[in-house]
DNA sequence: GCAATTTAGTAATATAAGTCACATAGAAAA
DNA sequence: TTTTCTATGTGACTTATATTACTAAATTGC
């Protein structure tokens, strides 16, 4: 990718050194929605930047239960990309591609370069740690501290904020895996939610009133 | 302290300017067992290293409700104040001094120009994040994926070793704070414990089998 | 020693969530 | 159109955990 495109994708990069490095040893991938981008267990071979579109981050028991954690948006990076690849260890995580999504993947031994050899790419290191520790927290507070329903309140205003909509295109079996939880339960507390009037349900859409997040935090 | 003193306390740390920088510029604090080091809310105005004893982390809900997070022990830090720090914002979780503790407190400012300075404290704080990041995780399955039963397991074992004993002194009203549950429930989980002969319940004292770690695992 | 406090045991009950079973409705395929 | 498949709705039931209420034992302070 030209160094000129890279400067528009990621404007907090400006360092004509690093662009021109990111430019010359970085690759494109793209991802359609949907697309599993990595499964635990799976070695992960380069350092994925976002683009365009977004990826959604999850975690996976051994039984195959999932725990959405969070997005990566475009100009970020997964820090747990960054934890595995130093440690050579496989994915601790699952990543998938929440809409078609255009990364770009530096290779590991770059990206140790790079740490000692441009400060900005040092500090982008450090703020992704940051950052993916505080999303962590939360999703941490979630699950030991929140129950289903508000967990689920905030996983639709997570949703819509992500895709700028208030009407969600899912299945209640996709929100439950996000979860952690059954179908049966996520089915039960939507109808709630629409029996409060703060949502409408349809076959695979949810539409979701334009001030349920000031409803919800009452 | 005198850099003789830190080199053999901190044996991962070898670069001879940065042990005297630590030396010069580190502020030595001791906390009696039990001590809290820093509450959710408060400002962090240095970056902590054990250099004794250990240190443990909880997170902490609105309502006062806890959860153990990880210990930090010696020549270890503690991500969250890294965090913190660079981003002058307050704690995000509660540190309670394990054992009687002695810590090595950076300045900020330092560890800011250190990381320019010193590859090797870079790749301590890096390391930091690594490690700090995959205790959330566990952290996480915990709550997300375990039963209280098997948490408690795992949390008596993770004590055992940290205290390198079979003995547990403490309560079970702390085991709950420490779990995010309530005393009555961990008092019951540990008598089934006891009538499956893995534990021995006395007052404010746990007896465990030495066989505990491989019975559980079964 | 005796009263007060802390710690632990436990039964009864309540609640959130998970599971099972089945009905139905809409969409897609034949 | 009819069949098939997928998504949803919902009652009944189970389970894990939380809460309430109380007792008793051990320890501490007087």
């Amino acid at each position: 990718m030209q160094v000129e495109d890279l400067r528009h994708k990621l404007p907090n990069i400006t360092d004509p050194g690093l662009l021109k490095a990111l430019s010359e040893y970085g690759n494109i991938h793209e991802f359609k929605a949907g697309k599993v981008i990595t499964e635990p267990g799976q070695f992960i071979k380069m350092v994925p930047i976002v683009l365009e579109g977004s990826i959604k981050i999850l975690r996976m028991d051994d039984d195959g239960k999932e725990l959405f954690l969070y997005f990566l948006e475009p100009g970020e990076t997964c820090a747990l990309s960054l934890t595995c690849c130093s440690a050579s260890k496989p994915s601790e995580i699952k990543a998938v591609a929440e809409e078609n999504t255009v990364i770009l993947g530096v290779p590991i031994q770059k990206h140790e370069e790079w740490t000692d050899q441009f400060k900005q790419w040092k500090d982008f290191v450090s703020m992704t740690y940051q950052s993916r520790f505080q999303e962590m927290l939360v999703a941490l507070d979630a699950v030991a501290f929140k129950r289903m329903d508000e967990r689920l309140m905030r996983y639709i205003v997570t949703k819509m904020k992500q895709h700028k909509t208030n009407e969600l295109h899912t299945t209640h079996q996709e929100i439950a895996n996000e979860l952690g939880t059954s179908r049966e339960v996520i089915s039960r507390l939507l109808k709630q939610l629409e029996k409060k009037k703060w949502i409408e349900l349809g076959r695979n859409v949810i539409y979701i009133r334009d001030d349920f997040e000031e409803l919800i935090s009452n």
